[in-house]
RNA sequence: CGCGGGGUGGAGCAGUCGGUAGCUCGUCGGGCUCAUAACCCGAAGGUCAUAGGUUCAAGUCCUAUCCCCGCAACCA
């Protein structure tokens, strides 16, 4: 066979940052990248697939030094979890870079000197609010609520350090009419219009360089200044193809053919990333898709809320396949989605278990029951309608398959993958093979059926196998073919074209079956706390409903309303009300209705926001003692924790705050 | 008026160029017995957040409003 020069496919994911465990949404994005890698592998493409790790900058460094370990020794333990759980997942990337490696050090300071060399590269003064006792920058927007550091919440004094700037201001022109003329560069279109809106307000040079730690690349021309994690970083998907050291092949995988990002750094890959790359007079990457997130149970996941879901966990309890499964076809590529354990669960009962499991189960049965376990051969003249809406529909959906797959559809294509699984189910229930095999007369129309069956199956393992490469080449092994053809060479040509249907020999031996999916027995309880839970989901959305009926409707209905809305005894005691004094008060910036009031309560001061300033001016506030609710759950108002809330008598144009003559701290009842 | 995303049967979501509102799960009824209490068929259930507008026709386009969730230059 000659082999044909094949097209190259270069695609990337984000090189994670290893200050702490990985958690599901890396193992998200990592799962995307690594079927469509697979996919285009199948589909003969010659791809190299990158993932990696970002191991420098101040965070770690303060980690590691809270550990009382070296930086390196501090990344090296993290950064083997996440080659762990890459092979756990049965990742299939051909490299993975550290940007501490030394080939990925000699990149940056080479990228570097060429952009110094070009005249893109300046040194300046960078400004910024440095917390001291925390040896940290904060931009204005991250100070809490006092203007002081979120962290130790001291105050911040504004000091300068001396720098290098990037010239990115240079390139504002260039990028933003590249992202004009590209429409396919970023994706999706959402947030295109996002990145174009954002250089359209212009674009500040870029600080790439810090003196205030030393984790980090030194400056080639100036040692005492470390290089800037994200100009650090980005460079990493030049490194392993060979960037400084082969260049043929760096010639064959650059321009990347992708690059997979979370959609909070997609500015970065659009904007940075390209105006570096237009520096180093480089082609651009052809693509950046910015997925979304995953939302656990409604809540984005963060360590304070305790919500975030460990990858490995999951992967012992249900196994690396079941998870690629439900994260590759529950969440829609471009949005945000949910992932839930009970949802997880419900997906491996009915599609893997009941659906694919089973069919493959009851198929293989079949065979074993009425053909002693043998593939008899088939006979085209006995062929009948059903016979070949099943076959048109195979046909149909490996083409969609082809199709969408090449346009990122990853959930669509596994959608009507599974389609052709549940046709398949229904195929049986068509032609009830048990009962032509009571009928000695039927016996090759059984062994047609039967056939068909493992043809559906042998398309079936090769589609899910970019998604599920454990399960596909097990399903292989049953059906016994893998003597014929090691699963390791299948093309999508195998399923492609005119003859692709009869590729199964007869007389094959089919394999031992064994379950695929057993199904998940969830607990009584279990099922009596999801319908728990159903019903105050649906409680909640009729409240809302309610909520933003009345205020649709203003106060028409609202007031007759109230009266019908009787609450017990045990729901007022639940409200916990005080007098308090208020000690401060000011207008919050840009807001025509907001006042910030520091209270106290007796024992205690608290942050108020209060939407009173059409009514109240501050000074008039200033030493009033008022009543408020003390146990409502704190909120964010233009930015500002509201730790209560002050009642007020009163709507529209007349209000007046309840305002009583007692020691602060006293009870309300 | 800082930026963005979202609001669609009980739950989770899809809905492309405006053209009879779909999918999965759940619920109810039926069928089947090869199979993992599985599989197949059927039914009920929707004012598409609200109000207006454009149109022969609006979930989809326009305007306004309400609600939820993020981001704001070192969180995928």
């Amino acid at each position: 066979m000659t082999e044909k020069a094949k097209t190259p496919y270069y695609i990337t994911t984000p090189i994670y940052y290893p200050s702490a465990k990985l958690h599901i949404g890396h193992a998200y994005c990592t799962t995307i990248a690594d079927s469509l890698a697979r996919f285009k592998r199948l589909a003969g493409y010659d791809v190299f697939f990158l993932t990696g790790s970002d191991e420098h900058g101040l965070k770690i460094q303060q980690k590691a030094e809270a550990a009382g370990i070296t930086p390196i020794e501090y990344v090296d333990k993290i950064v083997a979890e996440f080659q762990r759980l890459w092979k756990l997942l049965d990742i299939s990337n051909d490299d993975f870079i550290r940007t501490t490696q030394e080939r990925h050090q000699r990149v940056v300071q080479e990228v570097f000197n060429r952009i110094y060399a070009k005249g893109d590269i300046y040194k300046g003064e960078y400004k910024g609010l440095y917390c001291t006792p925390c040896e940290s920058y904060w931009t204005e927007h991250q100070l809490d609520e006092n203007g002081c550091c979120p962290d130790c919440h001291r105050p911040v004094q504004e000091v300068s350090e001396e720098a290098y700037f990037f010239k990115m201001s240079k390139y504002q022109d260039r990028i933003l009419d590249y992202i004009k003329t590209h429409p396919d560069f970023i994706q999706p279109v959402s947030r295109r219009n996002e990145m174009i809106n954002f250089i359209e307000q212009g674009l500040d040079d870029l600080c790439i360089s810090r003196t205030s730690f030393n984790w980090g690349i030194p400056v080639p021309i100036d040692p005492k200044h470390v290089i800037y994690v994200w100009f650090d970083a980005l460079t990493n998907y030049l490194t392993p193809i060979g960037f400084l050291d082969n260049p043929e092949m760096f010639k064959k995988y650059w321009p990347a053919d992708l690059h997979l990002v979370g959609k909070e750094i997609v500015r970065f890959h659009t904007i940075i990333w390209p105006c570096i790359l237009m520096a180093l007079d480089l082609p651009l990457p052809k693509k950046v898709y910015g997925h979304g997130w995953l939302i656990v149970n409604g809540d984005k996941m963060s360590k304070s809320k305790g919500n975030v879901v460990d990858p490995i966990k999951l992967i012992d309890e249900f196994g690396a396949d079941t998870i690629r499964y439900f994260l590759l076809r529950e969440i829609n590529l471009g949005q945000d989605g949910n992932f839930s354990r009970d949802a997880l669960i419900q997906r491996i009962n009915s599609d893997l278990a009941n659906d694919l499991g089973n069919l493959l189960h009851r198929t293989l049965n079949m065979i074993g029951k009425f053909q002693d376990g043998v593939v008899l051969p088939y006979d085209k003249s006995v062929e009948t309608d059903i016979d070949r809406s099943l076959i048109a529909d195979a046909a149909e959906t490996v083409k969609f398959f082809h199709e969408n797959m090449e346009n990122m559809e990853i959930s669509l294509t596994i959608k009507k993958v599974w389609a052709f699984i549940s046709r398949s189910n229904k195929y049986i229930d068509e032609t009830a093979p048990w009962a032509l095999a009571k009928d000695e007369t039927k016996k090759q129309q059984l062994a047609n059926v039967l056939y068909n069956l493992m043809e559906s199956l042998r398309h079936i393992s090769i589609m899910i196998s970019p998604f599920m490469p454990q399960t596909a080449p097990r399903i292989w092994q049953q059906l016994g073919l893998e003597g014929q053809q090691p699963f390791t060479s299948v093309q999508l040509t195998d399923i492609e074209g005119e003859n692709s249907w009869y590729g199964i020999p007869a007389n094959l031996h089919i394999g031992q079956p064994e379950q695929l999916f057993p199904r998940i027995e969830v607990e009584k309880e279990d099922k009596a706390a999801q319908k728990a839970a159903q019903a105050a989901n649906k409680k909640a959305k009729q409240e809302k409903k309610a909520r933003n009926a009345a205020q649709a409707g203003k106060q028409k209905a609202a007031d007759q309303e109230s009266e019908s809305n009787v609450i017990s005894f045990e729901d007022f005691n639940k409200i916990q009300l005080r007098v308090v004094k208020v000690i401060a008060a000011e207008i919050v910036p840009n807001t025509d209705k907001l006042l910030k009031l520091t209270v106290d309560l007796g024992d205690e001061q608290r942050q108020v926001v209060s939407g009173i300033a059409q009514h109240y001016k501050p000074e008039e506030l200033v030493g009033k003692s008022v009543v408020m609710v003390i146990n409502l759950k704190p909120a964010k108002l233009r930015g500002i924790v509201s730790q209560g809330m002050i009642l007020a008598a009163g709507s529209g144009k007349d209000l007046k705050v309840l305002s009583v003559d007692m020691p602060s701290g006293t009870e309300v009842h």
